[in-house]
DNA sequence: CGCGCTGTTGAAACTTGTCAAAGTTTGTGG
DNA sequence: CCACAAACTTTGACAAGTTTCAACAGCGCG
């Protein structure tokens, strides 16, 4: 499955946890630069995954988990109609696959939306690391913990905002994401449709447009197809705390 | 905080996981006997929540998780304008807290819908035992894992369905939950008010109300208040596959 | 360079929320 | 144990928000 010819070009890309300057948004952070060490001996291999390509399919065996390096993903499920539900957006330096631990498969989609990198950690070698190192045991801890509470946020804005609350929230959390990653706070390309944000939102594509529409018209944002400029940040937040 | 006599008391009330009826649908989970007895040591004392009292609140430092012995709970979060958002409910076997590990602090309230009780699994301990003993690890991975994917059920069913099908799927996972511990798949008692099931459904009491009652006309269920009586479980299901 | 995918906008239909009133149950204190 | 108050539930009529359907524009990929 990977030969040594990609296990050498991958190092010499860097593969080491040691030398990536996510370290600080992914599993190494708070590990002392000898646990990072072995993480390093941990991560097999990094995986490239052009735009359009799946990462990994729902139903298939879960191996490994992966920690986006560099691009942009979407996980999802397919329904039984054939129409798709977007679950989550990830960028650099946040985890993808957890789902699969229970099931021992994955149980969604994962899609690259544009050209990617991510690094393969085999999930048993992470949990017999994690039995060595207790900072990185702690870590994975919150980090499945954080999903479960970014996922509980998601059920809030579902379960109680409005179209435009549900919109604002969501291009604040882009804009904060970015930030973190060093990335302009207001400025930003969205590497997914209308449709799919839709439907991480619960909403039609149609719904979607017009409420970029409506910010574009108050002045909040200008938005020219993907490309999203947010004008006024406290004016998206105050369309959050209106009713929430 | 835990007094001696406290500590003898849940004793001879048979805190010990080896002892627990409930330890297939635990943590105990497929552990060999002799690692269920560490089990025991770690799990300090059972704590009896009445109906009505917090277990925890949002904000309070997170020390421990908890197993629900018996009972039944709700967890959700207070928005600003003093509205309640369920995001969550309950009952024996099932982890609570889990969403505290990230902050080291509680992000909801969990509150007893009847009198109930709770093994009280200090954290610390629990990640020390999983160093230890491999298969509680991994089945805590997996617990964490299935929460994040119970999680991503509920996003979907808020993202893409009608109240009908939402009040379906709602009743057809606890008569699935009851199921699995040997109580009625048809017939049983709600703990929470519309108004609860409806924070966590996404919608307003009277919309829950209403389609109870669309349901008794159909002779899917017969309401009586809390009184639930399924009637026709595959026609449940049909309301559900119609739309997803 | 054109075809297809993506995005925008309008009008009508539908679903759910809001407001209001009345009935029912639960809990408490006398 | 009863009575009363508070909380919960049901139902109706109307309002608001979102979806659906349809038409058209624009961009981008091959």
């Amino acid at each position: 499955m990977h030969s040594p010819a990609i296990r050498i070009s991958s190092q010499s890309l860097q593969v080491a946890c040691s030398q990536c300057n996510l370290r600080e948004l992914c599993l190494p952070y708070g590990l002392h630069s000898d646990e990072v060490e072995k993480l390093d001996e941990m991560v097999g291999m990094r995986r490239r995954v052009k735009r359009g390509q799946h990462l990994y399919r729902a139903g298939e065996p879960f191996e490994s988990i992966f920690a986006v390096r560099m691009g942009f993903f979407k996980t999802g499920v397919i329904l039984e109609d054939g129409r798709e539900q977007v679950t989550g957006f990830q960028m650099s330096g946040e985890l993808l696959g957890l789902d699969g631990i229970s099931s021992e498969s994955h149980t969604c989609n994962a899609v690259a939306l544009e050209d990617s990198d991510v690094c393969v950690i085999p999930f048993s070698r992470l949990e017999h690391l994690s039995r060595e190192i207790e900072s990185l045991q702690h870590n994975f801890h919150k980090v499945m913990s954080r999903e479960i509470v970014r996922d509980q946020g998601i059920m809030m804005l579902l379960g109680s905002m409005h179209a435009e609350e549900r919109l604002a929230a969501f291009l604040l959390n882009l804009s904060q994401r970015f930030t973190t990653r060093g990335f302009s706070p207001s400025e930003f390309h969205l590497r997914m449709t209308r449709q799919e944000i839709g439907s991480y939102l619960g909403l039609k594509l149609e719904t979607v447009s017009r409420a970029f529409s409506k910010f574009q018209e108050g002045n909040l944002i200008s938005v020219q197809q993907k490309h999203i400029h947010i004008l006024d940040i406290p004016g998206l937040r105050r369309i959050l705390r209106k009713q929430d």
